[in-house]
DNA sequence: ATTATTTTTGCGGTTTCCCGCAATAAAATA
DNA sequence: TATTTTATTGCGGGAAACCGCAAAAATAAT
């Protein structure tokens, strides 16, 4: 008997899943969801099924930190992200926590009922890892004219993000402030925020740190999500009041 | 005859909203639907229908800009706002550009059928404007200690979260530099960044500027989409290039 | 081991931001 | 109209941020 489990908040999207996982030939005998990240974790606890297919975007808890939690008793569980987005925030964060051994599926939400039907059987039943094509750019996209971001870099965004000032990021990360100067003046050359002439003889149009962020925004480096899990990632290395 | 017309970009929601309104006892005679703001605006256009349902997030145009466009036209136009969030810039947006002739209503995607039906009928058949109640709360929701933004307030965020210098603000809203710092304290006090009593005599943890940005993101006071929508303002109002 | 390449760091100077104090100007209220 | 309240502006100083230049340190490549 194998029992899989489906994390996703709207019940539309859940009533979708559940459709496509029984079309799917699985040998599934049981069926279990969640509407948030925390119940899941407690579900795969008690029941330790044989997959999860998840929504990255949920209260609470983002679907990255859930599959973290999950992989981190669960190494090698299958995982299959379904998303609406291609963000590379998203896909960052995944990448990066995703153990050898787990296979994982990210496939966006403008799928067909067809694709995530195969895309589902590779990954449960074959112990493939399959990731759409839209995604796969997302990977190694380049920001305009330059390669993506260094860890640092993309640390450094985050930071400025939170609100931090540069001395506070330098206690942080444990580096001189000149360096975290050297960071960001290296991400705002990435972002392509230094380019304007200045046509007009007048002040700076903008503010290189503010905008960096309206920036990463809009391109989808970062999105609120990320905001939010960075600030606490940023309590908890702190004051530890939560 | 009576056409209605569906404005949604997730095909499931779609098929939803269609078995919704189909119950609704309108006497829909014809359906027709739209997965973004472009095709809403020339679908009105063309049939002019009775009434409009939409999610306010869409790709290339929000909800907001699409029902603005629609208004323009006609003035009168019953929308139906259907969406997964409570932001204030969401609220913000529409009750500033909805015109006193037109009825509307605000459901949020986590009511039920029976709620979203009943409040399709008050709208489209008796036409009474029908604003789910978790978001009246939003509408005056005070931030921490102090009531909501001003305009002034509002638009000098936007602005900084654009990336504007306070003198690229001071030229585009017409008003001297140190008027610009002025609202920008205000705002500052009014999303709770000062109290921090800086107990270890180190230097400032949070730059105003940027934490302001943050805790308006993480408070929803603005999201993405009011960010990309400012964007296009500036650029709209400074270099008409495209 | 040696040579490139990248990162980190310091110095110094300019610009921008932050903000208290206080005088107008404008708007709301009595 | 008189009075309060609120918003705008000027002045001024201290704190951050921005950034070019260039040396030292750490990494990677040959």
């Amino acid at each position: 008997m194998s029992t899989f489990l489906i994390v996703e908040d709207d019940s539309l999207h859940r009533n979708f899943l559940r459709e496509v996982i029984i079309a799917s030939d699985l040998e599934c005998t049981q069926l279990i969801e969640a509407a948030d990240g925390e119940e899941a974790i407690r579900l795969v606890h008690e029941y330790a099924p044989k997959g999860v297919i998840m929504d990255l975007q949920m209260p609470k808890m983002t679907g990255v930190q859930a599959a973290k939690a999950i992989w981190a008793e669960n190494p090698s569980m299958p995982i299959v992200f379904w998303s609406n987005y291609d963000d590379e925030a998203y896909v960052r964060g995944i990448t990066k926590i995703v153990p050898p051994c787990a296979t994982y599926g990210y496939i966006l939400k403008t799928s067909s009922k067809e694709r995530l039907r195969r895309s589902i059987q590779c990954v449960f039943l074959e112990g493939q890892n399959v990731i759409d094509r839209e995604i796969r750019g997302v990977q190694q996209r380049s920001l305009g004219r330059s390669e993506g971001l260094t860890e640092s870099e993309y640390e450094a965004l985050l930071d400025i993000t939170l609100g931090l000032t540069d001395q506070a990021i330098a206690d942080r990360r444990k580096i001189s402030l000149r360096s975290v100067q050297g960071r960001l003046q290296q991400l705002y050359g990435k972002l392509g925020l230094i380019e304007m002439p200045l046509l007009n003889g007048g002040a700076a149009e903008f503010n290189s740190r503010t905008r960096a962020v309206a920036v990463a925004l809009m391109s989808r480096l970062i999105n609120e999500k990320s905001i939010e899990s960075a600030e606490l990632d940023y309590r908890r290395s702190t004051g530890k009041e939560s």
